[in-house]
RNA sequence: GCCCGGAUGGCGGAAUCGGCAGACGCGGAGGCCUCAAAAGCCUUUACUCGAGAGGGUGUGUGGGUUCAAGUCCCACUCCGGGCACCA
């Protein structure tokens, strides 16, 4: 298409006038009010793909919005730069990871600044930066100090073929890796962990001070699992001296346990299992403790459960009835969670009901279904039957005394359990941040010293096709000494999951000029919270859970001493960008990129189809007709700079009644395009402005001649709202209209006129039975009886009442009358 | 299975507090300009009956509340997302 004026020189120009004068620089110092604004820091793929192009176009029109606002915006960038990826390609061309890496950066880096998406590059973070990793390290080791980091034992992906560990994402849904094709093992490797449980609770309550989506809130209450429930001992009918302790959550239906069952990994399976028991027990635990993940959870869908236990031969008492009930090991209960071991009640409990059919155990009903109640477990509300001291009782009655009793007969004790695991940082990758441990014979675990951080990976490795860490056997990185004792030891070769350089960097982007530390927590604590995040839904759980933790964590071990314990204020998840309905990925080959359209129709084209295609949040399709919605949000920048640099204008010298029908448009402009900013809805900003602008270039048009300040203001007002939304182009033809005067971004957001926003006359609506039969104009302060009379009197309604007479006026003066006849 | 979200013209979407359904844009149709085209400009465009004036219908389906429902309530269908043996 044609263009009407030269995009690329208007953009490359403005682009580099940003970043030269450092415009979007922003000091620790700034008196003015601050306004953190921050986009997810991105991984370096390679240049932008849509996904970006959208995140960073909501991020800057941000960042500009409340600049103009009057407000100090830091507005920092930086990237996500270590991962499997750049690890999987370093393979393939049998390059280092930091090459390929540092290529993407350069390439990424280029689109967003074609983009016009403006930064504070003096803060840029980028994860495999020395600097950065120091710091990292210095945290791992603080939490290592306060107890929040741990060592334990747990279960890995393992590759036989490949020899190494795999992530999840490598392990294909039939269980195989997803580059040998192996069957992949489960193993138990010792690893690193960090305490996050222990701020379950925290992480819990804290959401509801966060101004978040509502569906994210949920999402992490999901995913943290709370449970109020009651542990208790379940005694060896043959030994009471031996106690199961169980969880439940559901006491009051005890006088229903027909059985018990222990997780395969139970320390007391051995203690419970009878010799002629032994075999079964032994081929099911094995089993279970054999299999992956995944094989252990398979079938798990629509809950078709296929549940495989094997009986111990023991039995334990039920406390409420006094009977033996025989004691299952069974891999529906996990090890991880509660106590490992259940009472089971399967005329309540789908899972316990699966089983106990299955094996042909007794069903006792202990809560009264309803009549029309034809299903196996019955889990709602309802009174208690064959339930001794309990019968009659609802279900919360029924717990409180059924918790009671349980304190007293069964070393009862009301606790509170959570689904969320604590969280492995362990990775047996060589592509992140490696783990500052070193491992001494005689003095353990020591902490590598703050003087010889950070521990950065060698160059001088290859990456081979097994995918096993180059670190593992590189002894020149593995063997050193004892920074206690100075005999030889090893070092830590696991490096840290990414998510943990993620979870604080937006500290050192408030902050990165302090030396020695990571950031000084007062110069933080100035920027803190995060006034407006932006990012993808798909982080909805672990890096914004993660995230929040780390900063809790930190302000709890010292290094950020009075930074506020929520990171992110507010936050925004953007939709996703289909491809003709399914995911766009880089792996599907299926990106449009970018790169094409900043040529034709400019990235303030682009951007403004991002802002014009739908609700921000909403996911949006990418297919044919895409193409000619951006060309038409191109067509409004054309028609906009066409009006800016008209030359045929008739001006006249004396205003008219049209000036004032013009101003009252361009004014209301101003407020609806203001208050859809605010509400994040991008899309009828653009709306409003289109709608102004065809008002606006019809009246300059017309044959009747314009009047040049009402021409001034309508221009200069359009500009200023559309600088966030296309800045490249408002910056030139503002330039253009004020040649020497401060840039429309400089500029204070304007401000509508009240008195020209009011209307003073309306359009009410006179319905006839509530159908529509009639408009009339009245002024916006009519008075109850005048827009019953007026709506009364009018031809049309009195032709449609034909006669007949009013039963009742509903007046809703000035938009409605409703007559019912 | 449980929990969330959604469904509006040919298409993307608008309707912010229960009060004019379809703003704005795309696409379509017709016209102006032009030797012609591109670009631009103008008119029109939910469906339907009607020559017109005008009428009827219409926001996934079925009910309900209300003078009035896209919006609130109940039941359901379909689509999307999250969790998925967490006792």
């Amino acid at each position: 298409m044609t263009r009407a004026f030269d995009v690329v020189a208007v953009e490359t120009k403005w682009q580099s006038r940003w970043r030269d004068e450092g415009t979007y620089e922003v000091d620790n110092d700034d008196p003015r009010e601050r306004f953190y604004a921050l986009c997810m820091y991105p991984y370096p793929s390679g240049s932008a793909h849509q996904g970006h192009v959208r995140n960073y176009t909501f991020g800057d029109l941000v960042v500009r919005y409340q600049t103009m606002r009057g407000k100090a915006v830091l507005s920092p960038i930086g990237f996500d730069s270590f991962g499997l990826p750049a690890e999987n390609a370093a393979i393939k061309a049998g390059s280092h990871p930091r090459l390929f890496t540092e290529a993407r950066m350069a390439e990424l880096k280029a689109s967003l600044i074609r983009l016009g998406a403006v930064y504070d590059w003096r803060r840029e973070v980028y994860s495999h930066d020395p600097q950065y990793m120091k710091y990292s390290q210095m945290i791992f080791l603080a939490f290592w100090r306060a107890g929040l980091a741990y060592r334990a034992y747990a279960p890995v992906n393992w590759c036989p073929g490949c020899a190494t560990v795999l992530a999840n994402e490598q392990v294909l849904a039939d269980g195989t890796c997803e580059r040998s094709g192996d069957l992949v093992e489960r193993r138990n490797l010792e690893q690193w962990f960090f305490r996050i449980t222990d701020y379950a609770e925290e992480l819990l309550n804290d959401l509801e001070s966060l101004d978040w989506p509502e569906r994210v809130k949920i999402m992490q209450r999901n995913w943290i699992g709370r449970s109020e429930g009651v542990e208790f001992d379940l005694a060896l009918a043959d030994d009471p001296a031996v106690a199961l302790r169980v969880f439940t959550t559901r006491p009051d239906t005890g006088f229903g346990v027909t059985y018990a069952v222990v997780a395969p990994e139970h320390p007391l399976v051995e203690r419970l299992t009878t010799a002629e028991q032994h075999a079964d027990v032994a081929e099911l635990v094995a089993r279970a403790t054999a299999a992956t993940e995944l094989e252990r959870t398979a079938g798990v869908e629509g809950g078709a459960l296929d549940k495989r236990g094997a009986f111990t031969g023991s039995y334990v008492v039920n406390p409420f009835t006094g009977r033996p009930v025989p004691v299952y090991v069974a891999d529906y209960v996990l090890g991880t969670y509660g106590t490992g071991a259940i009472m089971a009640v399967p005329s309540e409990d789908d899972r316990d009901y699966a089983f106990a059919t299955a094996y042909g155990l007794d069903i006792v009903r202990t809560v009264q279904p309803p009549d029309d109640f034809d299903g196996g477990a019955y889990h709602g509300e309802g009174v208690h039957i064959n339930s001794g001291f309990l019968d009659g009782l609802d279900v919360a009655a029924a717990k409180e005394r059924a918790t009671a009793f349980l304190e007293q007969n069964a070393q009862g004790r009301r606790t509170v359990n959570y689904r969320l695991r604590d969280w492995l940082v362990s990775r047996q990758r060589f592509w992140g941040c490696p783990i500052p441990i070193i491992y001494c014979e005689t003095c353990g675990p020591v902490g590598v010293p703050e003087d010889q951080l950070p521990v950065v990976a060698p160059d001088d490795v290859t990456m081979d096709r097994t995918g096993q860490s180059p670190l593992a056997t590189h002894d020149a990185f593995r063997l050193t000494v004892c920074p206690i004792c100075g005999e030889p030891a090893h070092r830590e070769t696991d490096t840290m999951d990414t998510f943990t350089d993620s979870s604080w960097y937006f500290l050192r982007m408030a902050d990165p000029f302090t030396p020695g530390r990571p950031f000084d927590p007062a110069q933080v604590a100035r920027w803190m919270p995060v006034d407006q995040y932006i990012g993808g839904i798909e982080h909805a759980i672990l890096h914004l859970l993660y995230a929040r933790f780390y900063v809790k964590a930190l302000v709890d071990v010292g290094l950020a001493t009075g930074v506020p314990r929520e990171p992110f204020r507010r936050l925004f998840t953007q939709g996703m960008i289909r491809l003709e309905g399914s995911k766009m990925s880089k792996s599907k080959g299926n990106l449009v990129a970018p790169e094409q359209y900043f040529d034709t129709v400019g990235a303030d084209g682009l951007r403004l189809f991002h802002l014009f295609v739908g609700p921000p949040a909403d996911d949006v399709d990418w297919n044919e007709q895409t193409e000619s919605l951006i060309e038409g949000c191109a067509r409004f920048l054309d028609r906009l700079y066409r009006l800016a640099t008209l030359e045929d204008v008739r001006w006249r010298e004396a205003e008219d009644e049209s000036d004032l029908a013009v101003r009252r448009a361009v004014h209301r402009c101003v407020a609806r395009v203001s208050e859809s900013i605010e509400r994040w809805s991008y899309n009828t900003a653009v709306a409003a402005l289109m709608e102004t602008l065809n008002t606006v270039s019809k009246w300059a048009r017309d044959e009747a001649g314009a009047h040049r300040a009402t021409y001034d203001e309508a221009l200069d007002l359009m500009l200023l709202l559309l600088a966030p939304m296309a800045p490249h182009l408002s910056a030139e033809l503002w330039e253009h209209r004020h040649p020497g005067e401060p840039s429309v971004h400089a500029h204070p957001w304007p401000v509508a006129d009240p008195a020209l926003v009011a209307t003073p006359r309306v359009t009410m609506v006179v319905q006839v039975n509530g159908k529509v039969r009639s408009r009339v104009e009245v002024a916006s302060d009519v008075g109850e009886d005048e827009a019953r009379d007026r709506a009364l009197g009018d031809p049309s309604v009195i032709a449609h009442l034909a006669g007949r007479l009013p039963q009742r006026i509903v007046v809703r003066a000035p938009r409605l009358v409703n007559i019912i006849v």
